[in-house]
Formats: C-alpha cells, sequence, structure tokens
DNA sequence: GTGGTCTAGACCACT
DNA sequence: GTGGTCTAGACCACT
C-alpha cells in the first residue's frame, strides 16, 4: 500500500489517510484479512505523528473497515466488501452521493462524462458482482 | 427552496446550507439567474445566526456558484450549468467521486445497485447532457 | 454538576467523564439543553489536560448524549432522555445489563437486594414514565 | 456450556470469556464445584490463543468465582453464590449498575421496561433468593 | 473564547 | 512489538 498525503490540504491527515485506506481496499491493494502497518511504521513512512494515524485507524475500526488488535495490530476485516445490512448507513452514503452528482451538474460536467467515469471507476475495483452486463 | 437542516449532524451548518443550495440548483428549484433569500431572511426561516447563512453564500461564490452583489443580494450566477473548464475543480471532483464509490465497495454496496442510483439521480435533474447543447 | 475522579482506577478518566456526565444527565443536574464546561475550563477544574476531556465529549457526542459546536461549545441534547428508536443500541445495553446481573448472582447477593437497588436508582432519576406504581 | 465470542467487539476477548463464564454459571450450566474446560481446550475450540483463555481464568480465579488448579485444572469455586461479605466489591458493582441505569435513563428507556427486564432476567436465574436460604 | 488538529514523548497493558 | 492513555503545547478555524 503505497499512500500519498497532501499536508496542505484543509482535509485532516487522518482523514486522508481514512480515504487512501478505504481507496486502496477497493482497488485490491489490501485484500479482506491483510495486515496495515502498524501505526509506527506509517508514521515514520508518512514523516507524521503515530498518533495522527491511531486517528485514522480509529475511525476506520468505528466504520466497521479494520479490526484492531493490542498484539497483532491491525488487518483489513475479512467481512469487508460484503454487504452489512447497515440501512442507515447506506441512506447516508446515498446523501452523500447525491450532492457530489448535483455539485457534477451545476458544475457543467456532461451526464454521460460523469456516468462514464464512475462507471469506470467502478469497474476497475476487482470482483465480479453487478459488473457490467454488455453495455446495458 | 425548502431547506431542512440536521443539527446534529458532524457536517457544519454552513456546508449543509452549501449543499442543499447546489442540489435546489441542480433540480431546477433554482434556476439560473434567479434570487437566493437574505442571509437575514433565512438565517430567521432557518432559526440560525445570519453569519452562518454568509459563510454557505460565500463559500458558494467562490465556487463559482453564487454571485454576491451588495445592493441586490446573491443570485445564481446565470452561466451555472455550463462547463466551466476549471481543470483542477474537475480532477478535485473526480478524486472525491473515487473516494465515495471505493466506500460504497468496500460497504458491500452491489456495483449494479451503485451505478442504477447514480444514473437514476443524474436523469432526475433537468436539461439534457449538462451543459448548453448547442454549445458543444 | 461535580465530577470526581478516580485516577487509580484502571477505567480511563475519559471514560469516567462519560460516565459521570451521565449520571449527572439522569440525575437532573444536567438538563437536556444544558451547557457543558468548555473542555478546557473542565481540565483544569479536574487537574487533567483538556485533551482527556475532549476525548470523553467525543465519546458523549458519537453515543448522541451531547452536541458540540465549535463555537458555543458542547451542550446536552435537548431530545436526550427520549426513545431513540435504536434496536442495536438497546441489545448491546441489554447484553451488558445481563451480565452484570450475572455478576451479582454469581457474587451471592440476594435477588431482592439487587431488585431493590435497582429500583431505589431507577426512581432516584426525576421524570414520571414508568414510575413505581404502588408496588407492583 | 456454549460460548460464543465476538471478534468484532471493544470488549477484549478475555473479558468477553470471563463474562460469558460468569453467565453460564448464573443460569445453572455450570454448578458449583463443575470443570471448566482446559484452557488449551477452550482456546482450540474458539481458535484463539490459549494464553488468552488463561487470561480470562486468572481474572475469575481474581474475582474469587473459579479456583485454579496445575493439576486438576481449574474449577467453579464450591462456595460461589453464596454472599462474600466483600464490601469493596458490593461497592463497586452497585457503582457500575447505577452508570448502567442511568444511561438507560439518558437513552430514554421506560423505567417500567428497564425494570421489568431485569426481574426477569433475575428470576431467569435458578435458585431461591440468591445465597443459602438456611444460611441467612 | 470555543473546539479541532497535529506534534512529541512518556508510560502502560497485552502478547 | 503492538496499540491505548495521558500530558503538554502549538497553531488553526469559526464566531
Amino acid at each position: 500500500m503505497h499512500l500519498i498525503l497532501d499536508l496542505d490540504s484543509e482535509t485532516p491527515i487522518y482523514q486522508q489517510i481514512r480515504d487512501r485506506v478505504v481507496e486502496a481496499i477497493a482497488d485490491g491493494e489490501l485484500a479482506p484479512g491483510a495486515d496495515l502497518p502498524s501505526t509506527r511504521q506509517l508514521g515514520v513512512d508518512l514523516a507524521i505523528n503515530f498518533h495522527t494515524v491511531s486517528k485514522a485507524y480509529d475511525l476506520l475500526r468505528r466504520e466497521g473497515i479494520i479490526r484492531i488488535n493490542r498484539k497483532s495490530g491491525a488487518v483489513v476485516r475479512p467481512d469487508v466488501k460484503q454487504p452489512s445490512g447497515d440501512a442507515g448507513a447506506d441512506t447516508d452514503w446515498k446523501r452523500r452521493a447525491r450532492t457530489l452528482l448535483a455539485e457534477a451538474d451545476v458544475r457543467g460536467l456532461p451526464k454521460a462524462d460523469v456516468l462514464e467515469f464512475i462507471r469506470t471507476t467502478l469497474h476497475g475495483f476487482p470482483g465480479g458482482e453487478g459488473g457490467d452486463p454488455g453495455d446495458r
């Protein structure tokens, strides 16, 4: 997992780490069950304080994405990428997606381009289910 | 424009107002060139400080979505929903979209369902293919 | 709200603060909507670091018990003490209660005494609903 | 004794084992004097390290609930379910019960429901009134 | 004046 | 060797 941060971004570093880990899991770079680097190690690699990494991992744990063990460190939850049935989280995701799509529309991004970008990104994630049946 | 806030949300109030305005424009509730309520009026309607509304409007102005005139108040920019050609903003939008899609994938939402939701939402916004058809 | 900590306890300080705040709300010392002290102020009062208070407040916020505003500080949520309809949290509470009751039983505390202690404690919290209809 | 662990819980594994053993004793599944499975056997059954089981057993021993013999293994103490007269432990139990009840109140659980749940749970444990009736 | 973020380092628990 | 807690202090955003 190679992880690039933007220290000048308004997005807090711990949030960026959280986002990059989620993307690494979606991309298949981090498989379900895989080990994450230790908070101290990742802190050294990213040249940031390990407390900041800790905060990112704690966020991922609360989101049900990773498991943290005091001894063995952090691992991607084995049941990740499987439907959780958390209706509240689904609703929240859709609300955020709707806002993002509205922004694309308001900024004049052509609907066809947006849809194409999303289709491509989604299908770039490994794993068959819901794949592209022809061109639909 | 009917605007509902969630005071308990982690999303700051000003950000929620900004999001709802963007959605109202995408939905066609607020047409290009239309007047927004005055900051004081909206503050009263939402039972919040008008400074918070000002902050939301200022954010929308910096994003190139509305125009603010000290005298005539805030209006939706007439050229909204047309491609701005701001490559940096496009890149930023795609990065955020990618993170959101990765989150859907990691949470186990079926790709077909995600794509269907996005297609439906996008087509729910009035207007042909995003941007002036005679302009492309 | 007067708050006493046991610095030698195995229970982390932030957890103790969380517990004491919950008790203060149940006791009616902190009414729904009431202000909590600022993190810095409470830190000074308790002679602990304000970060530790922050952690306690963040926990209370995530539990839906308080609301935190960057400007105006922390307040008890106005809708506290009203059923939230969060079935998962109810189940979790019952599981913890069952464990605690099992411990009382195993330690030989007479059931009548346990029930009496719980009845008394519960009825010591102000607010009528579900009160003691006679002796049942 | 059938024992189910939640590896994703915030509660450490050893604490979960301790809790389940206490509940099994309260439920009468494990009688006073009964043998507990060996740490290695239980470790295999639960697919966890036997050291974690040892830690749970050691905690139960320190709580005066089981006895551990290097040769014959762990057994439920014969005098369990009888008043120990440990005032400190009683005070501690009441403090924890008070916090749990305060949480129920703050979360809006009706007092009558809480009392009913506790009464039912308590009466679900076999045995008269907690402790030896001839002894009081 | 409020909370939020980040750094830094100590000490602890758990293995 | 791992994460968790706590202290301490800086700087920032928001009002």
